[in-house]
DNA sequence: ACCTGAACACCGTTCAAGT
DNA sequence: ACCTGAACACCGTTCAAGT
């Protein structure tokens, strides 16, 4: 029975891939990014830091398998009839998604997105935007400007996020008050009220965005 | 004559917070924003690290202080009439300054925007909007739209050309073609050619994102 | 083939002490 | 008031050696 088994060389593996993400994914969730380290990993394993560069190239590489965990979780929704709510529900679901991880946005901006894991949402997207009268080159363009507000969306959350409670910057909201004085600058001085309010949702500027690139279909 | 300085007790300072920021700002351009350390500004101002946190918090607000000054160097253009066409140029011009540092992402994260030395920027942006039809609260909401949008382009941007020369991920784009078999996902495998084609450029998404914002006016 | 030990060349930050 | 020295508690990564 045990010629059946493919029988390699050397030293069998006590460490693995997958077990090496399984705990960074664990660390990140329950840390955050900054608690993730090679060393980290290697403890949890009971194994020695080196043993961990057996298996991944760097910790970019570990990064970017993390991304493609949490993107291989996207689960495929019921979709509406209408092309445009269609991309609608499918942003929305990618941007819900990566917000939960916060820490995802430090990957993206190393990783070209995502791994093949979510071949199903681009192509449904896409085909989104050219059910909406794109041809399939500018679904292409309409694509990765939307990603572009959606990164630009989880980032600036993130950056909130990791800003401690207490003391949420008011550094630039009181220069700025400070600075605008009416004369000048009196339409920012008429919104001094209005810095602290919540953001608008990632769904309002999606909406425009979209209302603009569909303008030309 | 020294009765008209203004004379403090204790030894004086050897150290500013200009000038620390100057030399922070030196090594950032040069050799990017990983080589930024506290240490390294300590040495290059022949002094202990210690000394540095005397004038600056963190390296977080040392940061901060990087992006007010690149913040501060965008010069007022000379404005076309058109409020439409001002906002084009507005935002043109934040995000070629910011392009021209790539720095700046990782600064942009952690802080609200920037400090006041922009007020007349974000002035000329609300005002604009007004101009074009909206509420001064839909402007603050437009506004922000358009900053994601913005920081989002700079993220991805930064992440291309962080990615060493040679190999520039190739694993995303091979994946997702492997992956993408022309039955169920034939929108991304027609597309397989135009991968590689750089990205469409900030203006074309930020004129769609506008159109679609200032089309509720 | 896989893993370990020891080392290299660093970090940010705190604390107590010097001038 | 400002700066220094020494230390704490870490990093990612390389190299040569062990099993």
């Amino acid at each position: 029975m045990s010629s059946a088994q493919e029988r390699r060389p050397g030293r069998p593996a006590r460490l693995s891939r997958d077990a090496i993400v399984g705990v960074a994914e664990r660390i990140v969730t329950a840390e955050g990014v900054a608690a993730l380290t090679i060393r980290r990993v290697a403890t949890e394993l009971d194994s020695s830091p080196m043993a961990i560069y057996r298996h991944v190239r760097d910790k970019g590489e570990l990064l970017a398998l993390l991304l493609d965990r949490a993107a291989a979780r996207v689960a495929r929704p019921r979709l509406p009839a209408s092309p445009r709510r269609r991309l609608l529900t499918l942003w929305r679901l990618l941007h819900d998604q990566l917000a939960e991880q916060p820490w995802v946005v430090e990957a993206l901006a190393r990783s070209d997105l995502m791994g093949s894991s979510i071949v199903w949402l681009l192509e449904a997207i896409l085909a989104a935007f050219v059910a909406c009268g794109l041809t399939p080159s500018q679904s292409l363009d309409a694509y990765r400007a939307v990603w572009r507000y959606t990164v630009g969306t989880l980032t600036l959350r993130h950056g909130a996020i990791r800003t401690p409670e207490g003391q949420r910057k008011p550094s630039f909201r009181r220069e700025v008050l400070a600075a605008a004085d009416p004369h000048s600058a009196p339409t920012v001085a008429g919104l001094a009220e209005s810095w602290d309010r919540p953001w608008p949702d990632y769904e309002s500027g999606l909406t425009a965005l979209l209302d603009g690139l569909l303008a030309h279909a």
